[in-house]
RNA sequence: GGCGAGUUGGCGGAGUGGUGACGCAGCGGAUUGCAAAUCCGUGUACACGAGUUCGAUUCUCGUACUCGCCUCCA
C-alpha cells in the first residue's frame, strides 16, 4: 500500500518515498513547556501519532524514527517562573511529565526520541557558526541573526515573499538588524535567565533554531517528514528550511501541516472563556479515548470544532461496540484493509471511522474482529476499559452533582430488578413518585451521558434521598 | 493589506465528471410489561453567478460569506 501525504511546500498530495528503502523518519514541533497543554496541542499530537502509527503498520515498528521535540528554553517559560517565583527547571519537568501523561491518555504512543532544547545548545552554536562561515547569518550587540534576504527561497513554504511581509510592518525592527524580516539565532540573557557560554557571549538559541538543531543530530541532514499546526508554517517553519538549507541540509522531504482547533464553533482563546486543556477534560469525565475519537473524526487538513455533542455521539459509539467487542484481542494482521486504504490517503480518518461503522454493521465474527483489530491501530483500545468506571463521573453540562447522580444511579438499580423480577406494580409506583419530584427514570436509563437523556428540569434532591431510603 | 483554507441534507462529516458514503437526530415498522437498547425501512444536500462538457456538487473563472495565519499559540 502506498501512502499519500499532502504535502504543504507543494501544495499537493504524494506519495511517500522513503529516502531510505523500508524505513521513515519524523520530526514534529513539540510544546514549549510552561502549561498544561491544550486541546489544540492535543489535535497536532493525534495527527501525528495516528501518521507514526500508520507508518509502523505498513513498514514495522523498528523502521519509523518519530522524534518530537521539548522546548524547555522560551522566554515564556522565564516569564512563569518570575511570575511564581518557582525555579525554571522545576517547571520545565513538570511540565514535561505533565505532556506525557496527557497525551498517554489520549492514546498517543511517545516518539523514539524526545529531546530537550536545552540538552543541544551546543549543537544549536554549531550550527550558527557554519551560518555565519556561510555568510547567511551575523553577530551584532550579542545577537546572531539570519540574514533572510540571503536566502532566496525564503516565503516559499508559505508562499509570501519577503516584500510583502515588511509592507505588513508587523515585524519587529530593532537596531541591530541589517533587515527588518532578518531573525534572531541567538540572543544574550541577563544575568539572573538561563544562559549558555558562546562566540557572542552568554546567551540563549531563538526558538528557530533548535528544531534546525535537533533535527540534523537526530535525523541527519535529511529526513522524511516534518510536522506541526499549521500556525508554525509561517514563521517557525518557514525559518527552520531557511536554517537548515543554508547551513548545507537538505532537510524535510514532506511538510505536513494539521488545521486549527475550535471549540463549539469559536476559536479557543482564554478570553472567550473557551479555552480548556487536555487535563480540564479528563478530569471532567470527558475519557481520553473519547478526545481521540473525536478528533480523528475529522480530516486533519480541516478546522475542527470540538463540542460536547461530539463527545456524547463518540460515548454512544463505544457503549455500543464495546458489546460486541468483549474477549477480542486486536490481532494486528485483522486490520481492515479499507481502514489501511483510508488512512494511506493522506490520513483519511473519517473515512477509516465509517469502514467502522460498516464492520460493526456487518456484525460477523471476522467483522468484529477486524473492528477490534482498526480501533486499536487508530489507537483505541477495543475492550473501553474505561467505560465503566467513567459512567459513575458526573457528565458534563447537565449540572448534577456526583451525589444526585449515584442516588440516581442507585435507585434505577433497584427499580431495573423490580422489573426484571416482573414486580411491575412496585416499579412503576417508583418511576411515578420519581416523575413526581421531576425525575424521569426511563429517560435516564436512555443513555446516562446521552444529550436528551436527562430534562435539564430541576429535581428535588430531598425527595430522591427519601426515596431511595423508602425502597430500600 | 498579504498569504492560505473552507462553504455538502436538521446536525456532524467523507467523496465523486454521470445510479443520494457514513454517523447522529427525525419519521415509519418489527421486537419488547410500558420505555430503552436492538433490527428493518425511510432523505430529490452539495453557497451564488458564469464558463467548459452530452452531462458538474465534482473542472475553470468570478462573487459573497466564514475561518486561520502574518503577534516565538499546535
Amino acid at each position: 500500500m502506498t501512502i499519500q501525504l499532502y504535502n504543504t511546500a507543494t501544495r499537493s498530495k504524494q506519495e511517500l518515498a522513503p529516502i531510505t528503502p523500508g524505513k521513515v523518519s519524523m520530526y514534529v514541533c513539540g510544546p514549549t513547556v510552561y502549561d498544561r497543554a491544550h486541546l489544540g496541542n492535543a489535535r497536532a499530537v493525534v495527527v501525528f501519532d495516528m501518521l507514526f502509527r500508520l507508518l509502523r503498520h505498513e513498514y514495522g515498528a523498528d523502521a519509523v524514527t518519530y522524534v518530537r521535540n521539548f522546548t524547555d528554553v522560551d522566554d515564556k517559560i522565564n516569564a512563569r517562573a518570575a511570575e511564581t517565583g518557582r525555579d525554571i527547571s522545576d517547571i520545565t519537568a513538570e511540565t514535561t511529565q505533565w505532556f506525557l501523561d496527557d497525551m498517554a491518555a489520549i492514546g498517543a504512543l511517545e516518539p523514539n526520541e524526545m529531546p530537550r532544547a536545552t540538552a543541544y545548545v551546543p549543537h544549536m552554536v554549531k550550527m550558527i557558526e557554519t551560518l555565519i562561515e556561510k555568510g547567511h547569518a551575523y553577530a551584532a550587540e550579542g545577537h546572531v541573526l539570519f540574514k533572510v534576504r540571503s536566502y532566496d527561497d525564503y516565503g516559499k513554504l508559505s508562499g509570501r515573499s519577503v516584500d510583502d511581509m515588511i509592507a505588513g510592518a508587523r515585524v519587529e525592527v530593532a537596531p541591530y538588524k541589517e533587515d527588518p524580516m532578518d531573525f534572531v539565532l541567538w540572543k544574550p540573557s541577563a544575568d539572573d535567565l538561563p544562559g549558555w557560554d558562546s562566540p557572542w557571549g552568554r546567551g540563549r538559541p531563538g526558538w528557530h533554531i533548535e528544531c534546525s538543531a535537533m533535527a540534523y543530530e537526530l535525523l541527519g541532514e535529511r529526513f522524511d517528514i516534518h510536522g506541526g499546526g499549521n500556525d508554525l508554517t509561517f514563521p517557525h517553519h518557514e525559518n527552520e528550511i531557511a536554517q537548515s538549507k543554508c547551513a548545507g541540509h537538505a532537510f524535510a522531504n514532506i511538510w505536513m501541516h494539521n488545521e486549527m482547533l475550535q471549540v463549539e464553533g469559536k476559536k479557543m482563546s482564554k478570553s472567550l472563556g473557551n479555552f480548556f486543556t487536555v487535563r480540564d477534560l479528563l478530569d471532567q469525565g470527558v475519557p481520553g479515548e473519547i478526545i481521540r475519537f473525536v478528533m480523528l473524526s475529522t480530516h486533519y487538513r480541516k478546522p475542527m470544532d470540538w463540542t460536547e455533542r461530539k463527545a456524547a455521539e463518540a460515548r454512544a459509539h463505544f457503549t455500543r461496540w464495546r458489546t460486541g467487542l468483549e474477549n477480542r484481542a486486536p490481532n494486528p494482521a485483522k486490520v481492515d484493509a479499507g481502514i489501511v486504504e483510508a488512512l494511506s490517503n493522506d490520513l483519511n480518518t473519517p473515512l477509516a471511522i465509517a469502514r467502522l461503522h460498516a464492520l460493526w454493521k456487518d456484525g460477523g465474527a471476522d467483522a468484529l474482529d477486524s473492528l477490534a483489530a482498526s480501533l486499536s491501530i487508530l489507537g483505541i483500545d477495543p475492550s473501553f476499559p474505561w467505560l465503566d468506571v467513567d459512567n459513575e463521573e458526573p457528565n458534563y453540562g447537565y449540572g448534577l452533582t456526583a451525589a444526585d447522580r449515584q442516588n440516581i444511579t442507585e435507585l434505577v438499580s433497584i427499580w431495573t430488578s423490580l422489573r426484571d423480577a416482573k414486580n411491575y406494580t412496585d416499579a412503576d409506583s417508583i418511576r411515578t413518585r420519581a416523575l413526581g419530584f421531576g425525575l424521569d427514570l426511563t429517560k435516564w436509563k436512555l443513555s446516562p451521558n446521552g444529550e436528551d437523556s436527562v430534562d435539564p428540569v430541576v429535581f428535588s434532591d430531598t425527595e430522591l434521598a427519601a426515596l431511595l431510603e423508602d425502597v430500600k
